[in-house]
DNA sequence: GTCGGTGCAAAATTTTTGCACTAGC
DNA sequence: GCTAGTGCAAAAATTTTGCACCGAC
């Protein structure tokens, strides 16, 4: 754990920013639940259990500032709120999700399903790709086992 | 033009709504603009030089029903709002989005890339995909055409 | 007359911003 | 003291909702 907090903090004094209490306490509650895709105002919330002065101003411009040196992911599942997910280490191994429509639960899954769709994409279309988003929407094995044994 | 109107209006019957009007009017503009991935204000502004007297809740409603009955496609990009895409007809193919960290186009591509992908997802994680959404993030060919041009 | 649909305004929600204040160098 | 960073409250921006009204069957 702690080592990723100091990675974090390496990457911001790259950039002359500063691992403030405030930001190290939302790191954490980042590292914690990393499975979580967490909403700016659960992150808040979370983060203010560890810290109780901070603001929610705060927790939004610590985000887009980790956000912007690719630190976490902003990500949109099409609810009104941006999720914010920490980056993995490897940074060529991108992250994926399966969102179902039954139960509304965020799976990850981990493997670079696209090398190939971006070689496809860059000789097809001339298009350099830097980064990709892939999210599935469908049922996940759950709500499938659940379908099976209670049908409508 | 008209027979894609046509379509939509039976696709609404199917479900006992109404092609209203102002759901027509809203529906015209997304086939004008077909390739522009408006926003709701956006759509709404040119809703009213057709149809002066709606209002943006009623485009709000229109295109939240349209998104229901997968006539069109609710998408994010990450600014703050969302967009809207009307659907291929043949819709067992996806379309996708080359979105230009440079200069902020969007471009679509309309190949199913993902046919592989997702027999994968289905079989290793017992997901079953009903949808996807793909974003490449990158440099568009006309930026780095100009960027070789006119070096940093 | 009923009911789906609409327009308007108000409300709710999410995110950003202005400003005074604080802490570290 | 200067500067980055913060907290708070206000503002902005986007989306949703309540309600009275309208129009087609």
């Amino acid at each position: 754990m702690e080592h990723r907090i100091d990675r974090v903090k390496k990457l911001l004094h790259a950039q002359s920013y500063k691992l403030t209490p405030q930001r190290e306490a939302t790191v954490r509650v980042l590292l914690e639940r990393e499975q979580d895709h967490l909403s700016a105002e659960e992150i808040y919330l979370l983060v203010k259990e560890k810290a109780p002065e901070i603001g929610l101003a705060t927790v939004y411009r610590t985000l887009e500032l980790l956000s912007e040196l690719k630190i976490v992911d902003k990500i949109n599942f099409g609810d009104g709120v941006s999720r914010y997910d920490l980056r993995k280490e490897g940074a060529e191994h991108f992250h994926h999700h399966l969102v179902c429509i039954e139960c509304g639960s965020v799976e990850e899954i981990v493997d670079d399903l696209l090398v190939d769709v971006e070689k496809l994409v860059e000789s097809e279309w001339g298009f350099q790709v830097k980064d990709h988003r892939l999210t599935f929407h469908g049922i996940c094995k759950q709500c499938q086992q659940a379908a099976v044994k209670t049908p409508l």
